[in-house]
DNA sequence: CGCTTATTTGATCTTCGTCAACTTATGTGG
DNA sequence: CCACATAAGTTGACGAAGATCAAATAAGCG
């Protein structure tokens, strides 16, 4: 799949679920005035998809060029049904995508734009692999590589993107990170970052 | 269990999973700085815990006086892994869940006060019984009891609770709905809310 | 190089949070 | 039954965070 393919519409009955191999896509819906929110963002190794006839509340969309292996919904509906183990495994993987969810939900209720920045610079450094080589002391990267333009960001923390670039800019000026491209990040204070996301 | 009674907190490791009988109960987390967000409501029938071995990401707490049904977490897992049927039943239940708790990110992400509150009532009108028998001629219940304090209402909704408390008023006023008592609603104009929910 | 789109920046305006006072309910003991 | 205490809810004044509107600037890309 290539970035910006449409993988799923929101409202379609699901015909397939799929399991990422490589790249990374959103999961995403519209309020009605057209503001679009993200639900969930999908990276390898997540399972996507609406097993046992549901309709899908959500679009799918890759943001990345995309390596998926993807199932007809109704044939992995029967092998689920007759393989346990493969049931219990997406329990459980499901079950941890609630609660990722759920700690979502606090950013969005709970936090101002600048701690959403914070905590969503931070978690990405940890999910995406790094663009270079900035390995630091303690093994974490600290430079990456955004998938997301600064509109998707504003999606996902439910923010303008006009707020996520000044805050963006005001951790650059404060020199908690760096910016050397538009989409590649340095994180130059990692504990300054930890203590606004708190 | 009666109401106010914690059944879970927030970082346990989960020693147990229980089913509701009858009563309402609030899943809820933190912040650093002590603001909580209502992560979820489980209503009768609905299933919590954490099965399989996690800690427990948000603490549990009666809203309601309730009956439970309470299983030790270590049999329930055994029980379930020899029982497909039943894991199959969860996993449907869990996958519900997660879909609830995404169109709640959008609330939470997207929406104003003003929508948030007739949301809100509304949703609450479909899954609270009502009070009294003021059954429309659609048959959806348009009087019912609130559970929540107004506090509990802003911790679900990411708002503070002068914010609720302004908005309820701004309904009344418009004659929108109208409030007999602290913890009643009687929504009067459903077609104007569902306008502003949108 | 010129066109298109993404991003940044600046100037306001709105909404909602904060602080504080006041009102209404609920309960308790005299 | 009535003062009083306590907790819940309402209302008002004000300010700050973030949205909105409007340009300016910087990347990409043919």
């Amino acid at each position: 799949m290539v970035a910006g393919e449409q993988l799923m519409w929101e409202g379609d009955d699901t015909v397939l679920v799929a399991n990422v191999i490589e790249g990374i896509l959103k999961l995403s819906t519209n309020t009605s005035e057209g503001k679009e929110q993200i639900l969930g963002l999908a990276f390898p190794a997540d399972f996507m998809g609406r097993p046992f006839g549901k309709t899908a509340p959500f679009g799918v969309e890759a943001l990345t060029d995309c390596h998926i292996c993807v199932f007809d919904r109704s044939d992995f509906d029967r092998f689920a049904r007759e393989h346990p183990r493969l049931e219990h495994k997406l329990l459980e993987r499901t079950l941890t995508e609630l609660d990722r969810t759920r700690k979502w939900m606090l950013f969005l209720g709970r936090m101002n734009a600048e701690q959403k920045i914070a905590s969503f610079l931070l978690e990405s450094a940890d999910r995406l692999a790094p663009s270079g080589c900035n390995i630091d002391f303690d093994r974490r990267p600290n430079s990456f590589k955004l998938p997301l333009t600064r509109q998707q960001i504003a999606d996902i923390l439910g923010l303008m993107i006009e707020t996520v670039s000044r805050q963006l800019t005001k951790l650059k000026r404060d020199g908690l990170i760096d910016l050397p491209t538009r989409r590649e990040v340095v994180i130059q204070d990692r504990v300054a970052l930890e203590d606004i996301a708190a």
